[in-house]
DNA sequence: CCCCATGTTGTAGG
DNA sequence: TCCTACAACATGGG
């Protein structure tokens, strides 16, 4: 479930546990996803992962090696760290062995994730356009962003070079949240929408991180565990209803959410 | 067999 | 230049 409040969780994951350990062995698969050469990785072995960093779907691993892992989950994806008697998960991309014989596996079973590395994390993200993290956008930045388009507001909130971190899913429920029809114009949203829109965002995602991610325990009033058709509103008598917007399956309360 | 799935990227067209 | 639509990638589940 990658998106911004699961790769949160992922990065919390791995300061607990793998920050400051001396890094042993290094194995990969030799599956496209492994974006990094080997021997770059091959050479962090004697080193130890010092820091973490997330900028929307992506977590960036320091090394103190100069060198940052870049990891990225695409549609399925997750992080395993095991004692390394224990068998290999399943799917696992690159492995990093700890002198306290314990391993680290990036799992991604479709391959549509990717593992890469770089000198610089800004760098990185230069190269990929990467907007600002929506967890630290500011309100200011986030409505002159949005002044300055004319798409459809759930394309706008899902393109990573506008603010990064929000998917499919995590859209839906912000549109949801804040009773917008996701195939609404951007310019058709009030200055006040606008504002409504950004102070919902943010109370998503952070309630979101606060229950690690699992719909299950999301508020109530939460969409997320209704994505389904004909399922019934959390929040009124009509039926959620399923249509494509921006290309993606999309789940909407049409009573709720008006155009 | 079919369709669907939490993402990104490249291409083509308006 | 900006926006939209769509295919491709790869795998598993219903």
């Amino acid at each position: 479930m990658p998106e911004l409040p699961d790769v949160e969780k992922y990065k919390k994951y791995l300061d607990q546990n793998v920050l400051h350990k001396k890094i042993t062995k290094v194995q990969t698969d030799d599956s496209r996803i492994i974006k990094a050469p080997k021997n770059s990785l091959k050479s962090l072995e004697g080193h130890e992962f010092k820091g973490s960093k997330r900028i929307g779907k992506y977590l960036f691993l320091e090394t103190d090696n100069k060198k940052t892992i870049v990891m990225h989950f695409g549609m399925t994806g997750d992080i395993k760290y095991y004692d390394h008697g224990e068998q290999t998960p399943k799917n696992s991309r690159i492995i990093f062995a700890f002198n306290d014989h314990h391993d680290l596996a990036f799992v991604n079973p479709r391959k549509l994730g990717k593992l890469d590395i770089t000198n610089s994390i800004e760098e990185y993200r230069e190269k990929k356009e990467l907007g600002e993290d929506a967890l630290t956008l500011s309100e200011k930045d986030f409505i002159n962003i949005l002044d300055n388009k004319t798409g459809g507001i759930k394309a706008f909130l899902m393109d990573q070079k506008n603010l990064s971190g929000l998917g499919n899913v995590y859209t839906d429920e912000i549109l949801f949240q804040a009773r917008i029809h996701p195939s609404t114009k951007v310019n058709n949203i009030s200055g006040k929408q606008k504002k409504d829109l950004y102070y919902k965002m943010m109370d998503v995602l952070q309630t979101a991180i606060k229950h690690d991610a699992d719909p299950a325990k999301f508020p109530d009033h939460y969409l997320t565990a209704h994505r389904k058709n004909k399922d019934k509103c959390p929040d009124c008598e009509g039926e959620v209803e399923k249509v494509t917007v921006a290309g993606r399956s999309t789940y909407f309360c049409p009573s709720c959410q008006q155009e």
